[in-house]
DNA sequence: TGAGCGTCAATTAGC
DNA sequence: TTGACGCTCA
């Protein structure tokens, strides 16, 4: 064994330390960003076993994403051997559905459950919808579940909804709607994601029994990010741990950015009034940024309320100043980013290393363009997305129904999988049938005679479906069968392949290799797949190869979407959670973008904004040594173009820490409020719509000019176009050629506000060339030019 | 069945 | 502006 307790002072520091020893009592530890709280959970868990003696499948570790648990579990390997395979280190999901597996026949859920994904949800949701007559168009079936999830999130049932006062159409079908959907997941024996906690929750309410097991087993829980939990995940803790004891919680409320999807942060905040007695450790001292970076960092989170208070440091004093691009656009904008990435990777800089952030999903289309223009290896980090294709989908549906052919969503999704001529008629037919009987759609394809409207050939062919299933499921039944097995019969059987085959097209070929690859997924699975054996419930049915393969892709992202070569990764500021990078680029410093309009005005109150705080702390603190921020004075966004004032965010980091950024010479840093000044002259609304009209977005002039003083963000004086904190449409339209002035001539000097003093290179109408010693040629509008 | 077209909306996203 | 979606027509 490769740990021993007794060095763990001089492995961790003072603060945690006690976090990592203490014992006996709750324990709520307020980790700061890069304050080594995987570490102090790891040592702490290793700490319980080792020294304590407690055995390891006592303990129950939960994160809220498989990365958060895989390292946890891999670094507690390299301390505890084996012995780390037993506890239990996993997802709230992934818990929820072992559970579930387990125990879940005793609120009538079947083990072979399957999951739904969102698709799935959706799909499910329109057929209640269809059943219950309700119209689409007047009642998004998005917007339903996304109440669904909520009411889930909150352990709210259909029933407590309909005790509510409902206002619009959509709340007053709520209830139902809800009660039918579950309905039609429980027919199909399914659960969705939020059912994963609830039907927990309710398994644990409606079974003191079931509960008291674990309970008595787990003598220790340990939450990661606590400050995302829900009310579903906090009731569920508070079941598991009782009073508290033998429960630490890990969390930071500065980074709470999940508000929106349920996460609570009073869990975290109101921690010591709920559970008495509770020791809070706070770890400050920061492994990952230079000083000035926390600095920042601080500027702009010290500036929330209700948060618990604490202040990061490092002994990396000092470190690179900030960097501040001032772009004239978002393609602009994404341009300059690229070239500054492209300077550090000539500079020896790993693509790795470098990072590049944005609010919305929207923004990162032109840094791609830009990326892929400058030849820039980078990938976008999103989810999955090898197991969300069509074709992987269809293939993954025909391994669900071998497990449980009663799930509807899966036999409709691939009833007609290839085109077997069951079209939407027989289709519809069969639901109804099915619904009638009140059975699983496979069911009423076995029935297929009794189906009323079906002819001799549909009926045929329906019921060729029920036995395409029905031999799948045999398989899948028997003993000793692999996952590598089913998923290639599932594969010939269902015709998909020799579909693709036919088709012959390069997509239809490209489709059949990503299936091919599930099916070689699936084998490689096998390989590795020992039945578990549940150190702490020798009895608990261990689950086959297929269902276990089948809940990895379930619960689990790309676990094989390996990035191929080193890149440099784009990714919203959501995504960025968790992560470091040398070299951080956090772009889109808008108002209206960063913070988000949906945070200001009307849409947002105090708390939505505070939200953007954290999200902005967030993304601050992920740099390791430089953080570059980049704006664009104006932005083409849905179709129209926007001058967005700088992000008060900005405001809020002290000029100092800035440094002078080259490429926009006279803007050397940043003081408190900034604020814009539009150019020298007036900028009045026609004259913003000057010259924006080349589409190729190059040879525009800057009009927006961002400079800084000391005042306290004045109102912008040169009247403008629109309030200060918000965006403002301008239609792009061309000068009238009658009002553009000349009296330039090549190589006589001119200046400019912003560029300084230049030659002019060259005269095209209204426009002039400029070479401006330091920064460049540029084509700049001649209103804004004097001579010199 | 799938290409083509009009409509409509437009944070963030883990499991 | 983009995209997702549903509907229509060949």
């Amino acid at each position: 064994m490769a740990f021993d307790p007794s060095q763990l002072p001089s492995l961790l520091n003072p603060e945690q330390l006690r976090a990592a020893t203490h014992s006996d009592g709750p324990l709520l530890v307020l980790a700061g960003a890069g304050s080594g709280k995987t570490r102090v959970i790891t040592y702490r868990i290793a700490n319980l076993v080792v020294a304590h003696g407690i055995e390891p499948w006592r303990i129950l570790a939960v994160t809220f994403t498989n990365k958060a648990a895989g390292e946890m579990r891999e670094r507690l390997e390299r301390l505890l051997g084996y012995q780390a395979g037993e506890a239990w280190i996993s997802t709230f999901h992934s818990t929820g559905a072992r559970i579930l597996r387990r125990e879940g026949e005793a609120i009538g859920l079947p083990s072979s459950f399957v999951i739904y994904d969102e698709a799935d949800q959706l799909a499910e949701m329109k057929r209640v919808m269809k059943a219950m007559g309700v119209d689409p168009k007047l009642v998004d079936p998005r917007k339903v579940l996304a109440r669904i999830d909520d009411a889930k999130n909150h352990a709210r049932t259909p029933a407590d909804l309909a005790k509510r006062q409902a206002f619009d159409e959509l709340s007053r079908l709520l209830p139902e709607l809800y009660r039918r959907y579950q309905e039609a997941l429980s027919v199909a024996g399914a659960v969705d994601f939020g059912d994963l906690l609830m039907r927990w929750v309710e398994l644990f309410e409606e079974h003191p029994d079931i509960l008291r097991k674990y309970q008595n087993r787990f003598r220790h829980v340990l939450v990661d990010e606590f400050q995302d939990t829900n009310r579903v995940q906090y009731r569920l803790l508070q079941m598991l741990a009782g009073d508290g004891r033998g429960l630490c919680v890990v969390g930071d409320d500065d980074q709470a950015i999940y508000r929106w999807r349920g996460a609570d942060v009073t869990n975290l905040l109101s921690f010591p009034e709920d559970f008495e007695g509770a020791e809070v450790v706070k770890l400050e001292r920061n492994y990952r940024s230079t000083q000035l970076i926390l600095d920042a960092a601080h500027a702009v989170i010290s500036k929330n309320r209700d948060r618990m208070e604490k202040r990061l440091w490092t002994e990396e004093q000092g470190g690179a100043p900030l960097v501040l691009i001032v772009a004239r656009d978002e393609r602009d904008e994404a341009m300059r980013v690229a070239d500054q990435v492209r300077d550090l990777l000539r500079a020896g800089t790993e693509p790795a290393e470098i990072a590049v952030f944005y609010r919305t999903n929207a923004q990162s289309r032109v840094l791609e363009d830009a990326f892929r223009l400058g030849r820039i290896p980078h990938q976008i980090v999103r989810g999955r997305s090898f197991y969300d294709r069509a074709e992987v989908k269809d293939l993954a549906a025909y391994l669900r129904l071998a497990l449980n052919p009663r799930s509807n969503a899966d036999a409709l999704r691939v009833i007609n999988k290839p085109a077997r001529g069951i079209g939407d008629t027989t289709v519809g037919r069969v639901e109804a049938a099915a619904a009638e009987w009140g059975v699983s759609i496979v069911d009423a394809c076995r029935q297929a005679a009794q189906i009323p409207g079906l002819n001799a050939g549909a009926q045929g062919r329906v019921r060729s479906f029920a036995t395409l299933v029905g031999k799948l499921a045999a398989l899948a039944a028997t003993e000793g069968s692999t996952a590598g097995e089913v998923a290639e019969e599932a594969l010939q059987l269902s015709g998909m392949e020799a579909a693709f085959q036919t088709d012959g097209s390069d997509e239809a070929l490209d489709r059949l290799e990503n299936v091919r690859e599930l099916v070689g997924a699936a084998k490689s699975w096998d390989e590795g797949w020992t039945p578990e054996v549940d150190a702490g419930d020798p009895d608990a049915e261990a689950p086959m190869a297929l269902a276990a393969f089948l809940e990895q892709i379930s619960l689990l992202g790309d676990a094989d979407e390996k990035v191929q070569g080193p890149k440099v990764s784009l990714m919203t500021l959501h995504a960025s959670k968790g992560l470091e990078f040398e070299q951080v680029f956090l772009t889109g410093m808008e108002e209206t973008v960063f913070p988000h309009s949906r945070s200001l005005g009307e849409h947002g109150g105090e708390e939505e904004l505070a939200e953007e705080r954290r999200l902005c702390y967030v993304g601050f603190t992920r740099a390791k040594r430089r953080l570059v921020l980049s704006l664009a004075s104006s932005r083409v966004l849905f179709g129209d173009l926007r001058f967005n004032p700088p992000s008060r965010f900005l405001g809020d980091v002290p000029r100092e820490l800035f440094g002078i950024d080259a490429a926009t010479a006279r803007i050397p840093s940043r003081p408190q409020g900034i604020h814009v000044v539009y150019d020298e002259e007036e900028l009045d609304r026609e004259q913003a719509e000057i010259d924006l009209g080349d589409d190729d977005g190059f040879e525009e002039e800057v009009f927006v000019d961002y400079s800084f003083d000391q005042r306290p963000a004045p109102a912008p004086r040169a009247r403008p176009p629109t309030p200060p904190r918000g965006a403002m449409p301008i239609r792009r339209e061309r000068q009238d050629p009658a009002r553009s002035a000349g009296g330039f001539t090549i190589g006589s000097p001119v200046r400019h506000s912003a560029f300084g003093v230049g030659m002019v290179e060259g005269i095209d109408g209204d426009k002039i060339s400029v070479r401006f010693p330091g920064v460049g040629v540029k084509r700049v509008v001649d209103r804004f030019l004097q001579r010199v």
